[in-house]
RNA sequence: GGGCCCUUAGCUCAGUUGGUUAGAGCACUGCGUUUACACCGCAGGUGUCAUCGGUUCGAGUCCGGUAGGGCCCA
């Protein structure tokens, strides 16, 4: 027996069977023939897939998933790409830990390499231990190592349901991006947005690369604060009259070779008799001005501190606004310098800074402290403190501040036009919710500077420039040369140069590639271009672009949000997207952040598997946009739960209704037998109500609705689902997913344990238990009725969940409909209500079903079998509630199994010439109740 | 220090433009193998709506203060 219909229906083992023939299918494939009025598309974010994927994506992937289903089912041709962002620092991180290497630029490339070590336990190997490669070797195994790790997501992401078109992927990396960002690069630098400067920038010593102020974060750490004496000049001994020292505090003594003046606060009295003058640097005796500044803080410290080039970002605003000279005393691996700066001269400075140089920051601190005891210019002990620190996000060294020649793009930071521009941009884009706006506009608001590109790192698109050597072969920084668009892309490194030929590279006269990367955002701010075909695919593009919605994060809506506002922008003179959905935090029960290095992390496919897609689908689908949600297994079975009373309350509808005995014949009959139940309302060939095959079977009303569906009951139930499908439509329309599951899920679980259970038996119409059902043979009015309710009722069930529970809808869908639900269209009122008419009362159900309540509290309370046989009993209902008791009379009685039931009006039978009154001083008459029930023996 | 969000039952959360007695699910207790489902069903108890004040005929909802939590930015 090939039963279409399950004996016993689960969840279990849904996800391969359907994704298998979703692809065979093609259902989520994107049909680029349509127009652009009938397209959705969707920025996915590309995820790290030098990462892992947590709980965090499954809830937030799901989110937009959910949205990608609700508009392919109202008719919209989704365009909704999957990207893998492995361009980037955390891929050569993973590549040199799985595969023990590291990139050395200078050594050539190896064919036919093989790496040290294959499939790295996940441990660090120590950077001496690592073997250094070639710069192509090196990107060669980031390339091998992403392919495997994008089978292994897409894998994930199709077992959770995503209804991505898979052909659609693409990589940040992928020669097509790298020309889109090369492209996007070269037009910003032709209209003076992006633009090289030497300059004070924050720097990552341990992977020696520039970052930009959108990577930093701050973190606590300890530091202390060093108290040294700076000798006063002869001009300061002059104005003063005072030999004394100045002492200031200062948390990096190990920069006193960099101080380039001491700085207090204009108004501070105890200084300002000192603004002009000159003192000395302790040991280093470099002479050095007291200037004021609005940023130096009177109550931090002794309220004077030392300016280093550079400490900290505000030594950057003192050196730039004050006009002070530059003494670089650190190196791009952290270390002090071999030379000493500009300024110090004497033997014993020069003599001083040979101690320190070559010594890590660290040591270097350690040192200069032990020197500043010997000569006795130091207070006391340091003064221990908690005080921010600026780090990159993925770093965890402090950053330190190097001057270096690096590629900006303008972002607003130094330009108010530009920013207001932006923070307008922000204003019409439509944030969901909405106060994450604020996020933006704070971002923005706060910038300090132009948006930093260059990294010094391999695994990226390089920067498509070179330079021309001059006759000494020193290298033209002014005259970059750019290659032509039709080019793209290219690799300074490796391509000539235009107009040059490869033996001209490095020789004066000659050429010299930029050696720089891309920030990974400098790409990935490009995500709309690349999968729109801005270069590549003009039609595409028109029908795409803008992008209908961005869904992600809020913690990267000031890089990854931004950044692309920023480049549509530049380039487009508007928004990349109309919406931007964005997705909370997974919280562990403790209310914290789970992450990886909480050691919180629950593996994804695992809890796929334990509870099933849906049931986690359901549960990120619970939480709203925006909104944090705990992580809560709970709520993961309350989702299995749901899936499962779908297949099982289908399982019943399809057997009380005959469909599911036409249904294991073949689909074919299943279908047929549907449209005939339903007289037509669902079919796949007339929409005309009453006059069809079953309409001449069961006469239907003759009230206008020409509906099979004559039953008080039945329509309030069609009229309440009707109100639920309005209610689901509004809120999904308005990307408040939550609300459309809630409303369906509710009416759902009424309509399994109420509404079924009212109408079971009449829907039976007398069949035995296990007799099978013939769909077309004729039946009562009352059979028919609640027959074509319950099966209306289910299909439309099953269409309003389909977005979130897409294999359980999709698995019954396949029992007794044509096709896939997820291509079925979203459901609407108006067939509803012509079912109904307009005098259906939708609280009816609820009436019925409390009435139904008080029934069965009988038995519970007498502890019996619900089955139990009520001989008589009096059902006590409010007076406003009687006519739809009376209404549902029959139901109720099969259902409560009652063999005499009198309805009597609750405030009549407090009338003690109506009934003796005996329970008036208890009765409320709002409540329905029950008198003079007898229980059958059982 | 600035900005934003949150605080409702033991837990997770709804509660729309202010309107009767503030809801759901989970958990808990008791009962029950019903011609869909034991991954089930039925029935049952659960509140200082963080706190103080204001507006109002009426406040969980609007306004202000305070406390606590979270996030972003300095």
């Amino acid at each position: 027996m090939t039963a279409r219909i399950p004996d016993k229906a689960t969840v279990d083992g849904l996800e391969d069977r359907w994704n298998e023939t979703w692809e065979a299918d093609g259902t989520y494939r994107f049909d680029a023939s349509k127009s652009r009025d009938e397209i959705y598309s969707i920025d996915t974010p590309p995820p790290t897939v030098s990462g892992s994927l947590h709980v965090g994506h499954v809830f937030s992937y799901t989110h937009t998933d959910v949205v990608a289903r609700f508009k392919r089912m109202c008719g919209r041709e989704v365009f909704y790409p999957m990207g893998w962002d492995d361009n980037g620092l955390p891929t050569e991180r993973r590549v040199q830990n799985y595969f023990g290497v590291r990139c050395d630029p200078t050594l050539p490339y190896e064919a036919e390499f093989e790496p040290p070590h294959v499939g790295g336990d996940g441990k660090s190997i120590k950077a001496a231990d690592q073997k250094p490669i070639a710069r192509r070797n090196f990107i060669e195994l980031c390339e091998r190592l992403t392919a495997e790790d994008e089978q292994q997501f897409e894998a994930l992401w199709r077992h959770l349901g995503l209804s991505v078109d898979w052909s659609r992927t693409y990589q940040t990396i992928a020669p097509t991006s790298q020309a889109v960002a090369q492209q996007a690069f070269i037009r910003s630098l032709k209209r003076g947005e992006a633009y090289q400067a030497e300059a004070p920038t924050l720097w990552d010593v341990t992977f020696r690369t520039a970052v930009a102020q959108a990577e930093l974060e701050d973190r606590e750490r300890p530091g202390a604060y060093h108290r040294l004496a700076f000798e006063p000049a002869a001009d300061m001994e002059e104005a003063t009259g005072s030999y004394d020292s100045i002492w200031i505090e200062t948390t990096r003594p190990e920069l006193l070779p960099a101080c380039v003046a001491l700085v207090a606060h204009p108004d501070d009295e105890r200084y300002k008799p000192l603004f002009g003058k000159h003192v000395r640097t302790p040991i280093f005796g470099v002479e050095v001005p007291v200037v004021a500044h609005r940023l130096a803080s009177p109550d931090k410290g002794s309220g004077i501190a030392m300016i280093c080039t550079f400490g900290d970002v505000t030594d950057v605003i003192w050196w730039r606004e004050l006009d002070l000279p530059m003494r670089s005393v650190l190196g791009h691996d952290g270390r002090i310098l071999a030379d000493a700066p500009a300024g110090l001269e004497s033997e014993e400075a020069l003599a001083a800074f040979s101690e320190l140089s070559g010594l890590t920051v660290f040591s270097a601190q350690k040192r200069i402290v032990e020197m500043l005891q010997e000569a006795d210019v130091i207070d006391g002990e340091p003064r221990s403190i908690q005080h921010p620190v600026k780090f990159f996000e993925k770093g965890d060294k402090p950053l330190e501040i190097v001057t270096s020649r690096q590629w900006y793009i303008a972002n607003g930071g130094r330009d108010a036009t530009l920013r207001n521009a932006l923070l307008e941009r922000g204003e019409q884009l439509d944030f969901i919710p909405s106060h994450m706006g604020k996020r933006y506009e704070n971002w923005v608001n706060g910038l300090t500077g132009d948006w930093l590109i260059s990294r010094q790192r391999f695994f990226g698109v390089p920067i498509p420039v070179w330079y021309p050597l001059d006759a000494e072969g020193e290298i033209v920084w002014d005259s970059p040369i750019v290659p032509a668009e039709d080019q793209l892309p290219v690799d300074p490194s490796a391509d000539a140069a235009p107009g040059y030929t490869e033996d001209q590279r490095n020789v004066p006269g000659g050429f010299t590639g930029e050696k720089d990367i891309m920030d990974t955002w400098a790409t990935s701010s490009l995500t709309p271009q690349i999968v729109c075909g801005w270069r590549d695919d003009p039609e595409l593009y028109a029908k795409t672009f803008p992008m209908d919605l961005r869904p992600q994060g809020q913690d990267i809506i000031r890089t990854w949000l931004f950044s692309t506002v920023v480049r549509s922008h530049l380039e487009h003179h508007q928004l990349p997207w109309k919406h931007a959905a964005i997705s909370g935090w997974i919280l562990d029960p403790d209310r914290k952040k789970m992450s990886k290095s909480k050691g919180n992390v629950v593996t994804p496919m695992g809890l796929l598997e334990t509870h099933g897609s849906d049931a986690v689908r359901y549960w990120a689908s619970s939480a709203r946009l925006g909104t944090d949600a705990a992580f809560d297994e709970g709520q993961m079975k309350i989702g299995r739960r749901l899936a499962n009373k779908v297949l099982n309350a289908s399982k019943f509808v399809l057997g009380a209704t005959g469909i599911a005995t036409a249904a294991n014949e073949s689909l074919a009959a299943g279908v047929a037998a549907t449209s005939h139940v339903t007289s037509g309302v669902i079919n796949g060939t007339h929409t005309g109500l009453g006059g069809g095959a079953a309409g001449d079977a069961h006469p239907a009303a003759l009230d206008g609705t020409g509906s099979l569906v004559t039953e008080p009951l039945d329509r309030a139930l069609l009229a309440g689902l009707a109100d639920v499908v309005d209610t689901a439509t509004k809120a999904f329309t308005a990307y408040d997913h939550t609300r459309a599951l809630e409303q369906a899920e509710t009416l759902f679980w009424t309509f399994c344990d109420d509404y079924v259970e009212l109408v079971k038996a009449r829907a039976y119409d007398g069949a035995a238990p296990g007799e099978e059902i013939d769909p077309l043979a004729p039946c009562s009015a009352g059979a028919a009725s609640a027959r074509a309710t319950l099966v209306i009722a289910l299909e439309t069930f099953l269409r309003l969940f389909a977005p979130f529970l897409p294999f359980a809808t999709e698995e019954v869908w396949s029992w007794f409909r044509p096709g896939t639900v997820h291509r079925a269209e979203w459901p609407t009122s108006g067939p509803l209500h012509a079912v109904v008419g307009d005098r259906a009362d939708a609280s009816l159900v609820g009436t019925a079903g409390e009435a139904l309540a008080t029934l069965r509290k009988i038995k519970s309370e007498a502890k019996v079998s619900q089955r139990t046989e009520l001989v008589s009993v009096d059902l006590l209902v409010p007076e406003a509630q009687v006519e739809a008791v009376n209404a549902a009379k029959a139901d109720l009685m099969a259902a409560g199994r009652v063999r005499a039931l009198q309805v009597v009006d609750a405030v009549a039978a407090l009338d003690p010439s109506v009934d003796g009154g005996d329970s008036a001083e208890i009765a409320d008459t709002t409540v329905m109740r029950t008198e003079n029930a007898v229980l059958a023996d059982s």
